[in-house]
DNA sequence: CTGAATCCTTGGTGATACTG
DNA sequence: CAGTATCACCAAGGATTCAG
């Protein structure tokens, strides 16, 4: 086994790392995937209803936001609460779980913006020699 | 526009918002996409070269592995150098910048190994109901 | 050894229409 | 209002082969 500083990595390495049933990639998927991070940026303004998420987030589709809300909601990250008035609505808020997992994204997007600029120069540097 | 706690979301909504070319998103790929953050962590351990890093990551291949290594290097957070020995080798390395961006990948992930029993309690919670 | 090129499959995504 | 159901599409990813 390679040496290394960082004993986090060989634990994985040590108890066999399956790429497809990964725990940890099923979480980063939250990010990976399109929409789910953009909602629970749009929920960090508060609680909303369905309509309203809808409204708030420009090219998604119904389709989507249901199963990326339903997909939050089964990890815990997004409240659902059905309330009978009249008409009808659901509202959907952070949990504080969510509340600690929309920071660590904002974390990630904050050091995308302080780096884009070294981003984009490095960019041109590797387009300029292909 | 709905009232908001955090100037940075009113930020982007107001500058107008397009998911397909947003920048952040293009940083943020490279923790969704699949393979990326695993090239990365590996790199972690050390530069290494084409085939110690495609031995080390047990599901990939050679395509996702040339892909994942050329999106990285692009954007800087990876250098390549060729050495003219004999035989002709190619060695990998993290640069500050890929460091880095290490450094916050790791921080989600610490966040998924800590708060994983939570989401599977939750799993359980929402499967139940269902 | 380090890739590039090709083919092919599959799953995620959008559009649309429909239901409670 | 808050979704679900169905279809069609396309691009990401795997396998294989070829090249420098």
């Amino acid at each position: 086994m390679r040496n290394t500083t960082d004993g986090r990595l060989e634990a994985w390495r040590i108890q066999g790392f399956d790429p497809a049933n990964c725990p940890v990639r099923q979480v980063l998927d939250h990010v990976s995937a399109k929409w789910p991070t953009l909602v629970l940026m749009e929920l960090g303004n508060g609680p909303q209803r369905f309509n309203a998420l809808f409204r708030g987030l420009p090219d998604i589709s119904k389709r989507m936001l249901a199963q990326s809300l339903r997909d939050l909601e089964r990890d815990g990250l997004v409240r659902r609460e059905v309330h009978d008035t009249k008409p009808p609505g659901v509202s959907y808020s952070l949990t504080p779980m969510g509340q600690s997992f929309l920071a660590r994204i904002l974390t990630l997007v904050d050091w995308a913006d302080e780096h884009m600029p070294a981003i984009l120069v490095a960019r041109e540097a590797f387009g300029a020699e292909a």
